[in-house]
DNA sequence: TATTAGTTTGTAAATGACTACTTACATGGA
DNA sequence: TCCATGTAAGTAGTCATTTACAAACTAATA
């Protein structure tokens, strides 16, 4: 869990790209090398093996969501608000950077490996937990409904938007994700409020 | 669109297991053999190509979803019922044939070919249109709430069912996800009732 | 300041295992 | 006899990884 050297990003970087292109069947030690144009001796200079390249994307997407989701559960904002803040930064994330989503919203890419899943896995509890949380809080204040339970609205939030994100990169990207999201949240505060 | 051979929907079943076992990348002609016990050869003596093979597969879970989807949008019957009933099909289905989901919810593992992926997309329609078009009576009748967008509804129900399956998978099949399907058609319908 | 030694980062070429697929040949039933 | 179905052994290509070797830069030393 070191820090990265330079090198190590820019390689990091080009694996997620060649994810996105071409599918984890894309994400070769050649490929890679082209992209970044060295040989492929070169990446072992930085990296042990493929696997240690695709633990340190996981990781890497761990800690952004560490730092983005950390602080929200101690805050005393409106619970609606937060969530609306992390529906925004998410759908703008996302269409800064599509190469990532064919990543974490692709798990099956690292079901022959225990150790990736086992991240991927990680990855998406630390959002649940973040979720949940807010919600609670929001049904505690009054300001969610509560005859939902809050593991039922982290289902429908983040199963929705893992939906949304899927067919905008099936079909290549070419609607409007973010107006895409506009709607969905519209459509989620309805069943939120009391 | 031929009718299937014994011996191709052998070859077709045994893929199926092995995407599931090991991901996309242990569906390789030399497993599938070993799997049914002849040689490589003898494979193509049933498939022209492993493509044919995987577009076997989806042209299979499409006529599935026609047979099973095909005559809702005709009948006269309750709205929620038949949500229900479309719920109660698949998650048994799911538990009789986990193998089925590691296909089917993992698009990406298709990415690497346009033919795979725009038949991946016609199974999500075929579901989208079905469940759209049950929504839209039910609202017309009055017996679903108007307020959110049948296009809303089915981006909850399809992407709430994808997360929940999805998880199960990644847990090894271990939690009892019949039961699970239980909880969210419980929500699914607080949120859908005027 | 110039020289040396050591470390980092690169290359080119090879390794052995695996890939989808083909070929020439064999068998067994209609 | 012929056709469907099988086999064994090959093809040519790709895969992750290793090896032996060469620059290039750092830092200490003469």
């Amino acid at each position: 869990m070191t820090e990265l050297t330079d090198k190590q990003k820019q390689i990091v970087e080009a694996a997620i790209e060649l994810i996105s292109e071409k599918s984890i069947q894309g994400l070769t030690i050649k490929n890679l090398s082209q992209k970044i144009g060295l040989t492929e001796g070169a990446i072992y200079r930085h990296f042990e093996s493929k696997l240690d390249i695709l633990l340190t994307i996981l990781y890497s997407f761990q800690n952004e969501a560490r730092n983005l989701l950390g602080n929200y559960c101690n805050s005393d904002r409106s619970a609606i608000e937060m969530i609306e803040e992390i529906f925004q930064h998410h759908f703008e994330y996302f269409v800064d950077k599509p190469a990532v989503t064919s990543v974490i919203f692709s798990e099956s890419i690292f079901q022959n490996d225990s150790r990736l899943v086992k991240e991927v896995f990680r990855l998406l509890e630390m959002h649940e937990k973040a979720l949940s949380c807010i919600i609670v809080k929001g049904q505690e204040t009054g300001e969610i409904k509560s005859s939902i339970a809050d593991k039922e609205y982290v289902r429908i939030i983040i199963g929705s938007i893992r939906y949304t994100v899927t067919k905008w990169r099936l079909t290549g990207f070419e609607f409007d994700l973010l107006e895409e999201g506009k709607l969905m949240l519209k459509s989620i505060k309805e069943i939120l409020k009391v």
